[in-house]
DNA sequence: CTAACAGGTCAACCGTGTTGTCATAAGGTG
DNA sequence: CACCTTATGACAACACGGTTGACCTGTTAG
């Protein structure tokens, strides 16, 4: 119950660790990145973020309340990071498009910080750029005030959690991935056309289909879904 | 890499625990499911199960080679359960509807078997029944080969990963949810309009929506855009 | 120059999945 | 019925995880 975290404002005393680091919030987030890309999601601890900071674990709290808070913070750099790289257009559905494939791909790196930046807020200065951003292409696109949030609440759910799903199943180790694709030609492919009749005529299809993710598609759907109602709301203004 | 595992076919002797239960691949499962739904889904673990059980917690390595297997096993069983409470109607939209609520409010309750089935195949019974089943709406409604795979991939999908990530929100102890929706109150809505315009000409919708679930508004878009895609491929036969 | 205290460190706690080893009762066999 | 094999349960241990209370020390304000 103790607080051992310092607001970053009231920092003054930056006391070298052992190892001759000199630790800060910034330093910590990037580490904890570089940690995630170079060894894998299941990479970062609190121990091993200590060990590759060259500091005690428990250091980190006094920068962070929990493991979770730290996870927050990482989450809103990759959001940073995503809106920085994404150049929008004025077309509204390309944009959006873009920057759907974008939040996966990085959701994918980075799962754990997806799954809670998916259901958290952080409340951080990216976050809260990047709301603003895609309220501005939805309402700009003409969408009313309501539906503009229903979508974006839709469009933001969906790219974190197949990212998040996604990048579980990229986590799988190579043996086990082939495994999973062997069920879908082994069991799925060779199930009779009598008991089954339907997976048996879709059965090209599927293992074709499953071996890849859902996700661009379902983006795809999204949108078109989306453009309908823009049609449907607007009294067109063209074709 | 020693197989504890006995293939449930060759099981013969049915050797009581010290506390005496006798152990079986049903028990276990049933016991698992059990405890999820009493204790929330952090509650499952292998030593807990044991417990649960009055087994050795090394026990359940004879029925179960991992922890993932034993839970993939939990999500075959869920399946069944869904797919056993769904009563198809013969309109594919409104089956599908449901059955997506279904599978989301069990995902919702599950969330770790949800997350692992959604990028693991089980292969097993339930599983096998729930994609002829879905391929049967898709298909009998009449949409092609190709597009009822694409479609059942990302409806499916959209179920598992809404439905993990609701999950993690909802098992947020109260304190932390409310704080949540607080971030929301306090931050998004007072940031003034000249800054950030379309949050603040939002706000209000933002507070009330994003305290709900996304899915429902996203299995209607998905739905939507299915709907729209049958009637530009099919030569329409009705209204 | 000195006192206060921020912040780094250490050791410990309790939880997790997993495995090597052992013991014993079940059940087929004669 | 008695014996032997072995399936299966139990035990103890390992390595890893997050977290915290207590301590110690360098930095900095006064």
């Amino acid at each position: 119950m103790n607080e051992r975290v310092v607001p970053p404002a009231a920092r003054r005393r930056r006391r070298p660790t052992k190892q001759g680091v000199v630790l800060s919030e910034e330093l910590i987030v990037g580490t904890a990145l570089r940690l995630i890309e170079e060894h894998g999601a299941d990479a970062l601890s609190v121990r091993r973020l200590g060990r590759a900071l060259g500091a005690d674990p428990s250091s980190l709290y006094r920068y962070f309340r929990t493991a979770d808070d730290l996870l927050l913070a990482v989450a809103d750099e990759l959001i940073g990071r995503t809106l920085h790289a994404w150049h929008p257009t004025g077309d509204w559905r390309a944009d959006l498009r873009d920057l759907g494939l974008r939040m996966h791909a990085g959701a994918l790196a980075h799962p754990r910080a997806a799954v809670l930046g998916s259901y958290r807020v952080t409340g951080r200065v990216h976050e809260i750029r990047a709301v603003e951003a895609i309220l501005g292409v939805l309402r700009g696109a003409g969408f009313p005030d309501p539906e503009a949030v229903r979508i974006y609440h839709a469009f933001v759910d969906q790219a974190l959690a197949h990212g998040a799903l996604d990048s579980a199943s990229a986590a799988m180790p190579r043996a086990a991935r082939d495994a999973e694709a062997a069920v879908w030609r082994a069991t799925y492919a060779r199930l009779p056309g009598d008991t089954h009749p339907h997976i048996a005529a879709t059965a090209r299809h599927l293992v074709a289909d499953m071996a890849h993710s859902s996700y661009p598609a379902a983006l795809d759907l999204l949108l078109d879904a989306a453009a309908a109602r823009l049609a449907a709301a607007a009294p067109a203004s063209r074709s």
